[in-house]
DNA sequence: GGAATAGCACCCTAATAAGAGTGTTTAATG
DNA sequence: CATTAAACACTCTTATTAGGGTGCTATTCC
């Protein structure tokens, strides 16, 4: 039951976040070194980040994010509750648990 | 040089992401078995990252959104050149290294 | 109300990533 | 244009995580 690949659009995704990442660092005149530093990880990790390597936690990201200023982009990644408002009421009954209804193959 | 704990705010705002893809899945219809499946990883993972815990990958994330079709988010999580026009020129003269400028301790 | 099962909370082990180290390349800048 | 060090590319080892299992709780839905 294990991985299949990564799929391509996926890693693009992650490729273009870790570019952002080092443009701005950049833009804000910090060295991988010192990112890495302030961030409570090492060096290794801050270039493997923004070189779009998968592996990357996901606390890591956050650590990078907070030291850039730009947290708040994280908290909102999947955030809907700001725009739709019908949403947000159609959310009230939604279920705790998902029951399998798919007849077929779909789980 | 390790790890100083993770700041409040990036725990937060890792948890309120865990949330919120919790949300889009019950939204979506699926079980936690289904997410899992479909985006290639174990239900254990998909927990642990809905609950909020700061281990999980990136590239796990990644699965995620792109089964869930908000992939898109992620891509433009630190995007800045959708809007900023003069930023992106400006960016041009970005330097590809950080010299240390600072005098002092702040490295 | 009762049966079925989604979701949770563990534990354990294999797989994986983070950290550290070393050497090299190359951009910034005095 | 020479110096300095930022960034890159590796390797190795240890720490961490993902996966898989089992049992339990409690929500759906008939």
């Amino acid at each position: 039951m294990n991985h299949y690949p990564l799929p391509e659009p996926a890693a693009r995704a992650i490729a273009k976040l870790g570019r952002d990442i080092s443009l701005a660092r950049r833009r804000r005149r910090l060295s991988q070194a010192s990112l890495a530093d302030r961030s409570g990880i090492s060096v290794n990790t801050v270039r493997r980040l923004e070189k779009g390597e998968p592996s990357g936690s996901i606390e890591h990201l956050a650590r990078i994010l907070h030291v850039l200023g730009e947290l708040k982009r994280l908290e909102t990644l999947l955030d809907t509750g700001t725009d739709e408002i019908g949403l947000l009421m159609m959310d009230e009954g939604l279920p705790q648990r998902v029951r399998a209804r798919q007849s077929k193959g779909a789980l």
